[in-house]
DNA sequence: ACATGACTACTAATACGATTAGTAGATGTC
DNA sequence: GACATCTACTAATCGTATTAGTAGTCATGT
């Protein structure tokens, strides 16, 4: 899976953090102090994006209203996976890969672990 | 940061798997049966690659020879370290990561904790 | 010594995808 | 009906990866 373009990403994280389909006319504004774009320059890159996938849309009068068609969450987990999946020695990476986490991310990832295998109570046989 | 083109990651696939310096022509044989290439083609991307930090080389007569500067863990725990580090939701995003691996890939994540965060002693306090 | 063949450095064409936007036509509003 | 706004279509530009040609260098055999 190929990550998104720079400015693909910028509007895929305002969609995700706003949480509701969002006017491309929205959006233009809402970007247009850090990153003045033309509103066709938005419009071209949202259509991209739902022609590839990353969003799904409505019609809201003539416009489209558009949304992530999955979560940030999703996104980030198909790179993560994405990575560790071409790699041909995933115990070594997961090695790397938690021994430069901060101890904050690794404490997440030990709770994320602990719901999918609870962990052994006290005397109880493996 | 940007992951490797395709014909890079290639080549970067057989200096990992060979674990040795390789020179240009090695390459190109190496994938003569796939992926019949120009020597060119191999050295520029080889060339590009050293350029970019990716390998490092060292004269062996008229020639260079490649090896990679960082090991293939590195590179996929870069690449997850990324996708994760851009995500402001990490705890659900890594509660995502476990929930969608393999049974055997979340073991391996679990040895690979307990290196870095001992399990409780029964009887421990915490 | 010189011709021949193999090799490399430099350069460049091509391709592809992301970014950027213009133009024309449609529609709503006053 | 005029004017502003919007969208669909189209296209220029740009960065980067992929591909390779050309020319010059070096080794080797006769």
């Amino acid at each position: 899976m190929r990550q998104l373009g720079e400015l693909e990403a910028v509007i895929m994280d305002r969609l995700w953090d706003w949480g509701r389909p969002a006017l491309v006319r929205e959006v233009v504004e809402a970007l247009h102090e850090d990153r003045p774009l033309a509103y066709t320059t938005v419009m071209t890159v949202m259509d991209n994006l739902h022609r590839k996938g990353w969003l799904r849309r409505e019609r809201d009068g003539r416009a489209w209203r558009y949304e992530p068609a999955h979560s940030r969450s999703a996104y980030t987990v198909a790179l993560m996976s994405d990575a560790l999946g071409t790699d041909p020695d995933r115990r070594t990476a997961l090695a790397h890969f938690v021994l430069q986490m901060s101890p904050h991310d690794a404490e997440l990832l030990q709770q994320a672990l602990d719901q999918v295998r609870p962990p052994a109570e006290p005397g109880e046989a493996s």
